[in-house]
RNA sequence: GUGGACGUAGCUCAACGGCAGAGCUCUCGGUUGUGGUCCGAGCGGUUGUGGGUUCGAAUCCCAUCGUCCACCCCA
């Protein structure tokens, strides 16, 4: 055995037998983005710390307490991304999106980094598919990606979901949210756990998801501030974005207590997560500030990120049929030297005719090479042996059932077209 | 970052101070050139790592790395 060499905490290798579910996920992302008229991005991996310290938020816990950074070769400052936003938001700007007829549609897949406490779904290095609309302050893009990500979600197979969403207001009404926020908090500190005493000097919005039950009843109350001091566009905004929904027939739920991570939202945020346990599968929101904070012009925008691993955890608890692995629909089987070289010819010959062709080559017994074959789940079986090389024929066995003909060279191309079609007829 | 549980074969686990095992997987066999089922054999471990206690440690103690769980936070 190896000694020491092990991955590093909190990341994961994701094995053949995997690749089932990730494919199921990020094919159908991919095919409801195109379809929805999103194009693919693909940003780097690491990008300047700064960005991240000033896009994401230098309070916050995701770029304090959990962000990669190091010094690279040359002294600069890289940090790993944590959030996919924040590198589309600075590669619109640096490619000029903005010039670009609005609003600009783009979807991404990649890893994201966050040196956290690996636990249940939560990973150092894990993957998210996320989705921003980038250039359109209008409730029905908000509504719209919401109708798109619970469509993934659907075309996915996963049942028991629910969208919650709630508004934190515009720029202009954050600075009276937060004082009324801490108004009424104050008042009712005695009945505040340590950690939200904390959160209320800190970022008094996080208050509103504590977990507490001591602090439950007051912060019921305090995402009602939150809604009751919206600015009248803000509140109007959010009708709007409710209306829509409805009108589109998607379910959601009302949360006043959901808030964010991240600084850089505004108005609608919104979460996905089980109706049953409140797993969170994916989350978004609009954040309509953030171009202009990284240097671009004002710009509205509106995204959503998908938590991949979460996502694959829920298809297999919930049975999702997922479509299997493609199986190789011939074998190709040999003895001897002489029969391994036609072999190689027949498998090229099967292989052109655009056959997923199997084979065993470096194994001698015709047991041995039908187990392969078996495990594979391949139907049909080509056998080669010194027999066949002489009279210039090969032996087709069907699988299934082990009844086997000898066929010549000339008809084996078309006696295996025959015999998958019958098989597929049955 | 805090608290707790746990690391034995590729996988799932047993042995709980006295010879490190089973099932599954894998490899090879079960006469002339034929898979799945069945039968047999074989491969595979300095018991995560490093110390300590002991005549003797997988077993007890300490450290360390990792996994899981609950916090924190989040996807």
């Amino acid at each position: 055995m190896g000694r020491s060499l092990q991955k590093p905490r909190g990341t994961q290798d994701i094995l053949p037998s995997e690749q089932r579910y990730w494919f199921w996920v990020e094919d159908t992302w991919r095919e409801i983005m195109l379809a929805a008229g999103f194009g693919r991005i693909i940003t780097p991996t690491f990008e300047d710390t700064d960005l991240f310290v000033r896009g994401v938020g230098e309070t916050t816990d995701i770029v304090s307490k959990e962000i990669y950074s190091f010094k690279d070769r040359s002294g600069n400052a890289i940090a790993l991304r944590p959030e996919g936003t924040a590198g589309v938001v600075r590669s619109y700007i640096e490619n000029g999106m903005h010039k670009e007829p609005q609003p600009v549609k783009l979807y991404y897949f990649g890893s994201m980094f966050r040196y956290d406490r690996p636990q249940a779904g939560r990973y150092r290095e894990f993957y998210q598919a996320g989705v921003e609309l980038l250039g359109e302050l209008d409730p029905i893009v908000d509504a719209q990606i919401i109708a798109i990500v619970m469509k993934f979600y659907a075309k996915l197979g996963l049942k028991d979901l629910t969208v919650q969403i709630n508004s934190i207001g515009d720029a202009k009404s954050r600075p009276k949210i937060h004082r009324a926020l801490i108004d009424f908090l104050s008042a009712h500190r005695r009945s505040l756990c340590e950690d939200c005493k904390r959160r209320m000097a800190k970022n008094p919005l996080r208050v509103l998801d504590c977990k507490e039950k001591s602090c439950q009843s007051v912060v019921d109350e305090a995402g009602g501030v939150v809604l009751d001091n919206l600015n009248t566009e803000s509140k109007n905004y959010f009708t709007k974005v409710l209306e829509y929904l409805d009108d589109m027939g998607v379910e959601y739920e009302l949360n006043p207590r959901l808030v964010r991570g991240l600084d850089y939202y505004t108005h609608t945020v919104f979460e996905v997560m089980t109706k049953t346990g409140g797993l969170s599968v994916g989350a978004g929101g609009r954040y309509d500030g953030l171009v202009k904070l990284l240097g671009g012009p004002d710009t509205p925008a509106v995204g959503f990120a998908v938590g991949v691993e979460r996502t694959i955890e829920l298809v297999k608890t919930q049975g999702v049929n997922v479509p299997e692995p493609m199986r190789p629909n011939v074998f190709v089987v040999q003895l001897g030297d002489e029969a391994k070289k036609k072999a190689i010819l027949v498998i090229d010959q099967l292989d052109k005719a655009g056959y997923q062709v199997a084979h065993a080559l470096g194994r001698g017994s015709i047991k041995s090479q039908l187990r392969v074959a078996d495990r594979l789940g391949t139907n049909l079986a080509v056998i080669i042996g010194e027999r066949e090389v002489h009279s210039k024929s090969v032996i087709i066995r069907d699988l299934t059932d082990g009844a086997q003909e000898s066929i010549i060279d000339r008809d084996m191309l078309r006696t295996v077209q025959r015999k998958l079609k019958e098989r597929k007829n049955r």
